[in-house]
RNA sequence: GCGCCCUUGGUGAAGUGGUUAACACGCUAGUUUGUGGCACUAGUAUGCAAGAGUUCGAUUCUCUUAGGACGCC
């Protein structure tokens, strides 16, 4: 079977939703966060953890298994959840945005057929298309695929945007032609910047077209303003079907959760919990504390008192320091579990103001805590 | 005892008679939004062993003292 999206209730004031999705590894209650495993790994958390903190659907990429080891040697294993052995749902990016985030600044090569790009691994050329992303996707055997997408820098100009916007439509297509896998859902995605008339020409043409799902992407890029990534969703969603997943792509952080929640969106993702914990960086209730600051070092009170994460019931920030300093691998792995439980039990709460219908208070209150003690 | 060389920040060090003493590490702080696997950005010596002298001006030249390396008796 294909994911399925349940719609249980719009929230009463926003248009915020509860749902679930019915995959072939079990239903999962919307909104939700999914943690991002590019490599066939939530880097340093084990699938056992990931279920620990409350995790649901899982993201992967496309194009680094296509080059890392191959999507032939993972559909030999037995496909992705095999492979890397979790047994919960997974989504894989399309390699759209990496020929956006891997080649900026360099040659790359979009036309009509594809993407002409080098290797990030050794240089080699390499040509993407529409056909060859869901191709991939189809040997990984993921949950949901997404369509190859063209992510346009937040600077593009109009004209820009429109040709892409009409070229990541083609692409839709073709991608929707060649999908085999039965198993499978495919997502569209809608593009167009943060531009009224191209996000609803893009949002009206993809659904025409037909897909199990639909994405907000091109937003949180680079230098993207906050502003225009709400705009780019509130343009968006009016025409996304109701009994379909809506999922914002690349985010994020606690406030743009909250706000893509309040405008509709079902399903998020970002690398940030795992990135600043590689980075030393933990949520708390009270804003994001860096723990290589000198103030933790004999700090005995944990990342965040009212967590109850792993980390958060057995460590102190005092120790976590310590390996944030010397550059043990733990800090991250500790910090990463702690980060995704943040974000998940956000989730968690969203969840549940949604269903008390008081949403705009639940995130008034949290971002007056969160916001507090920076900006 | 004699000879010779050395002494620059938390560390390893570069360097010059004259604007802000290079660089690296460390330390301090910040950044990170469909992850190029541990990154990036910024700050960090009012002082060049101590004292005296030469000079318009010395960390850079001279002398004395202290500490250290090496060689010889």
């Amino acid at each position: 079977m294909i994911a399925k999206y349940n719609l249980i209730k719009t929230e009463k004031n926003t248009k915020a939703r509860l749902g679930t999705v019915e995959t072939n590894y079990g239903t999962y209650e919307t909104p939700m966060f999914m943690p991002v495993g590019t490599r066939a790994t939530v880097k340093g958390v084990s699938p056992e953890e990931l279920k620990d903190v409350g995790s649901g659907i899982i993201l992967s990429n496309t194009y680094h298994l296509w080059l890392r080891p191959g999507p032939d040697l993972i559909e030999r294993c037995g496909g992705l959840h095999s492979f890397m052995h979790w047994d919960g749902p997974i989504l894989t990016d399309s390699g759209g945005y990496q020929v956006f985030s891997l080649a900026k600044n360099k040659k790359k090569d979009i036309t009509e057929e594809g993407v002409h790009f080098k290797s990030h691994i050794d240089g080699q050329k390499l040509f993407l298309t529409p056909e060859k992303s869901i191709e991939i996707q189809n040997k990984l055997d993921s949950d949901i695929a997404m369509s190859f997408d063209e992510c346009p820098p937040a600077s593009a100009d109009y004209e820009y945007l429109k040709n892409s916007v009409e070229r990541t439509l083609r692409w839709a297509k073709r991608g929707k032609k060649v999908h085999s896998n039965k198993n499978q859902a495919l997502f569209g995605i809608v593009q167009g910047g943060p531009i009224e008339d191209l996000r609803k020409f893009s949002a009206i043409e993809t659904v025409k077209i037909g897909f199990d799902g639909y994405a907000v992407g091109g937003v949180a890029n680079d230098d993207e303003d906050k502003e225009d990534m709400y705009k780019a969703i509130d343009y968006s969603i009016p025409y996304l079907p109701e009994d379909k997943l809506r999922y914002l792509m690349g985010v994020g952080e606690p406030r743009d959760i909250l706000e893509g929640v309040v405008k509709g969106i079902d399903i998020f993702d970002c690398v940030i919990p795992t990135r600043i914990a590689r980075h030393g960086q933990a949520f708390t209730r009270d804003g994001k504390i860096n723990l290589h600051n000198a103030k933790f070092k004999e700090d005995l009170t944990p990342i965040d008192n009212e967590c109850d994460c792993y980390t958060c019931k057995n460590y102190t920030k005092a120790y976590i320091r310590h390996l944030v300093s010397v550059e043990e691998s733990l800090a991250g792995r500790l910090l990463s579990i702690h980060n995704i439980r943040f974000l998940i039990k956000l989730t968690e709460e969203i969840r549940e103001a949604i269903k008390n219908d008081n949403i705009l208070e639940y995130k008034e209150q949290f971002l007056d805590r969160y916001e507090k003690n920076n900006k």
